[in-house]
DNA sequence: CTGAAAGCGCTTACAG
DNA sequence: CTGAAAGCGCTTACAG
């Protein structure tokens, strides 16, 4: 535990800084000095419990092997799971991850993305909030690496790992559909972020292709503040509506409407169905037959950091885009 | 976005390095330099996009500003609300936050406290596994502040933040007592962490003062491997035994024990109830009478960062143990 | 094959 | 009140 430096190593050996670093760095051979003398440096610093300084390192090289991950939430588990495969994936690489969370404010992300800037981290994994891309495009013209996960925006390009948000609601929607199911609600977190538009969008696209008519009664949006009291009240206004089925466009949605669900479906004959996007573990034990697409969290992670990994290891910005397909399952 | 050095201002403007340091860190007055100048150095910086270089001044100071957290699981529920607490202390007082996720593996947690302490951070806030007894001891004594949260060793002194996990137990199972219950099981998670010891004894202190025999017979530890089966064996074993109420000392085994309570209880007369240390937050909606205990995660969190930030600043190891109460809640 | 020296961007005694 | 200089611990041209 006690700082030994280079320098220290040097002096005991009466060599110079230069081949220690070398040695230390696997550059011996390349650097062609001799293997006993590679042997004696490797032992002494073993001996003397030397551990390279990685902030010296990192201000050299500029390289800091910490990568930047800015998520809405650490505590959902989403991110947490999210957060859990990058540090795996990232960890591959030999990176760790400095974490921080914006609760959708693009006024925090963008402070987050300063910071970890300031720390001199690699590369940036972003969930972005609405109001981020002109900072994103700031970091694309600096060339820094970075990746969006989970969401994006339509008007930047740059590098992207969601899931097939339309898709993966059309696959859903579409299922109760073939269930003879009509009267489809559709509960939506609506706060500008991409991928809940898409998913909209999905349920959309899946009465339009099953020639059931859009009725904008059965849609409800649902915004941050108050989450609870809006999907609350958005649930019994569409049960007073007479739906059969509500979509959730998000887990957590679906969470807050399940008690609600459970409780009409006890007091009355007709029994209302739920479909959502995204689950929690639990859902399994609740007794209420649901269905839901399940996202590859794994994969998400471990592609954001192959991108990222990519660009720092190429010293250019990839501009590649990865859809990854949700699974549908089923409880009944 | 470009890299502005202190260089560069004091070179635009005449003046020295010193200078243009001493009032970016907000030395100005102490260093009696003159309003004039001040303001002409932060007007230039500003205009110039200065940033300070965190790597110059963490490798000058030996302050990095950054706090390592290691947890078990990031992606586990109770880690990740501890980690969004600690997250949000520490930017209070200016810091940020590494992590990385164990798995209860001693060699995991070792090798990221090497690694942590190689990129300078602050301080570590660390979830042990068994076995860091000695690490912990190492951090200890090379004065590196630290803090265990969630566990401690028995053997060693040091900075702890701790929920009151004997006491918590035995509330909750004197509760199951109370209501006039004999026969209640227990389901152990058993991987050598002392609060689950802890925990167990609560149990056994509850029965034992309200003149219950402890029967052993009752009482199931489950390992780390293979949790799932396990869990499961355990349960059915209880059930098969005649008990009234199954006590899980953790979330995960409560979990993971209610499908199969749920199941007995939907086929057999004789209901089985369930209670156990700490809850998820859906078991409110699983209709199944369940008293658990809610450990004030939020608290952990901020009382860690509380302590380690002490030992930052005062640049000596305090030695404190907090232990938190938990709450006790009742699903009917 | 090996070493002396510059430099990454800061801070901070020291000197005036 | 302000500046020149050393030094944190590395890496890497450059020179021999």
């Amino acid at each position: 535990m006690k700082k030994v430096s280079l320098a220290d190593i040097s002096k005991e050996l009466g060599v110079s800084k230069t081949l220690v670093s070398f040695v230390m760095n696997g550059k011996a051979e390349e650097m062609r000095i001799s293997e006993e003398m590679t042997e004696k440096v490797l032992l002494k610093a073993k001996e003397m419990g030397y551990k390279a300084n990685y902030l010296a390192k990192a201000l050299r090289t500029g390289k800091s092997n910490t990568i930047g991950l800015i998520v809405a939430d650490i505590s959902n588990t989403f991110f947490a799971k999210l957060a859990r495969s990058i540090e795996d994936e990232a960890i591959k690489y030999g990176y760790n991850v400095i974490f921080g969370s914006s609760d959708e404010d693009s006024k925090k992300s963008t402070k987050l993305i300063d910071v970890f800037l300031d720390k001199k981290v690699d590369g940036l994994i972003i969930c972005p909030s609405k109001g981020d891309e002109n900072y994103i495009k700031k970091l694309q013209k600096a060339k820094i690496p970075n990746v969006m996960v989970d969401r994006y925006f339509s008007n930047i390009e740059g590098n992207i790992v969601v899931v097939n948000n339309k898709e993966g609601a059309f696959q859903i929607v579409e299922g109760q559909i073939k269930k003879r199911y009509k009267r489809i609600g559709c509960v939506n977190f609506n706060v500008g972020l991409i991928q809940m538009d898409y998913r909209l969008e999905g349920y959309k696209a899946a009465l339009v292709a099953n020639e059931i008519e859009y009725d904008d009664q059965l849609v409800k949006n649902v915004s941050f503040e108050n989450i609870e009291e809006k999907a609350e009240k958005a649930v019994k206004e569409l049960l007073e509506n007479d739906v059969e089925v509500i979509f959730f466009t998000n887990n957590h949605l679906a969470f807050l409407g399940l008690k609600l669900i459970k409780e009409h479906n006890r007091k009355n004959k007709r029994q209302v169905s739920i479909c959502s996007f995204d689950s929690y573990a639990f859902m399994d034990l609740l007794e209420v037959p649901i269905v839901y697409g399940v996202q590859p969290i794994s994969l998400l992670g471990k592609n954001a950091v192959d991108l990222i990994v990519k660009q720092i290891d190429s010293d250019t910005l990839v501009n590649e885009k990865r859809v990854l397909p949700i699974d549908i399952l089923e409880i009944k």
